[in-house]
DNA sequence: GATATTGGTTATCATTTGAAAACCTATCAT
DNA sequence: ATGATAGGTTTTCAAATGATAACCAATATC
């Protein structure tokens, strides 16, 4: 990041505490006030001037249409998924069981919770009614646990590409591998399981 | 909390979603043109009804003045321990790693996680390095999953509490479990785990 | 010495925005 | 039938807010 004076860090950092405290940015008279200075044109050439450094970005004409870099929210809202449905180019969601905020140090682009059903990781300790943290994604590396779509159904299957064929495989000496050969059949990767939740309580 | 209507519901989604995507609340109108509803009385309206029930507070006179219930307040910031100490009546955390956001809903009081080490607990999906978020608690029902102490070291176990002893089961085929007899020794729970949360990224 | 850059003042203006009044229409339980 | 409740329209108003103009001053930088 480029450097910034230590005027331009104070109002970004009344910016970040303020949006800590109250759940949404100030106004710029606010800012003004925290900086006791009168008037708006300082403020603003302060945001400008963050803004061209991409340490925010704003919302032109729209009031506290202030958005920090790197934390959309700090913690955002994660929707729990019941049913996924492949559409492309995003993958929809359909009955969005509940919200859960977690820490955005996890959380990239549509990041979603899927609840797992059945169980085919049970080798890699996940159960049956866990949480899969998944980030939409359409391609996978060698060993991922990827969330792949399967006869009109979301599953957990580790993912390998070999030369010539994909396969999906379960985490259970009890199942057998999904094998799509080159050219044969679709495998549509939804995304990345990139964490594992299970509540106990 | 309490039951609110379709269009309540609707409404908050609403909400959550655009803090999600801004990084601020709506104003009246931005959730009026989503409902395709003209003025702002309806929204006001619902607004309304959300605050009485819980689900989010206002902040009059203020645009975009709406925290949503369970965001700033109810997101909680975990502090991620790496070694528990049994002090008492608290249980005093040292070597604190890191520190997680995480949902309200499954944090009360003071709430920590614990870095799990070892493979006491593979049978029940629990794996070195995933996370136990902990609840302190003196005590704990059968077969809760409790973090006990153990010659100074916190470990993780399934508790039993019979007759005359109490046992702290781990979920290893491999491991014996720890019998403490009545009056003899001391067993002391620091809390119990109330969810599990593994980083695979 | 000329000239950016940063940070500031005061004042003004057009919009955006929250709030409210007056009134309408279903639905549902008493 | 008769309210209560949820949900809505249109209109209006005052306050909050972003934007901009005209201008000032210190401090670098070339």
């Amino acid at each position: 990041m480029q450097p910034i004076t230590s005027r331009q860090r104070e109002v970004l950092d009344y910016i970040a505490g303020f949006v800590d405290r109250n759940g949404y940015p100030p106004t710029l008279r606010e800012i003004a006030g925290h900086l006791k200075v009168s008037g708006t044109l300082g403020v603003m050439k302060h945001l400008d001037a963050l803004e061209q450094r991409g340490y925010l970005r704003r919302q032109s004409g729209s009031s506290r249409g202030i958005i920090l870099a790197g934390r959309t929210a700090q913690t955002a809202s994660i929707p729990v998924a019941g049913v996924v449905r492949a559409g492309l180019p995003q993958p929809a969601i359909e009955d969005i069981e509940d919200r859960l905020a977690i820490d955005c140090s996890l959380v990239k682009g549509g990041t979603f919770f899927l609840r797992v059903r059945g169980d085919s990781m049970i080798n890699a300790a996940v159960m049956d009614g866990d949480l899969a943290l998944v980030r939409p994604q359409a391609t996978a590396e060698n060993r991922d646990i990827v969330v792949a779509m399967v006869d009109g159904e979301a599953t957990l299957k580790r993912f390998y590409r070999c030369e010539d064929h994909i396969r999906l495989q379960p985490e259970n000496p009890g199942m057998e591998p999904i094998i799509v050969r080159n050219g044969e059949g679709e495998v549509a990767i939804v995304g990345k399981v990139v964490g594992i939740y299970r509540p106990l309580d």
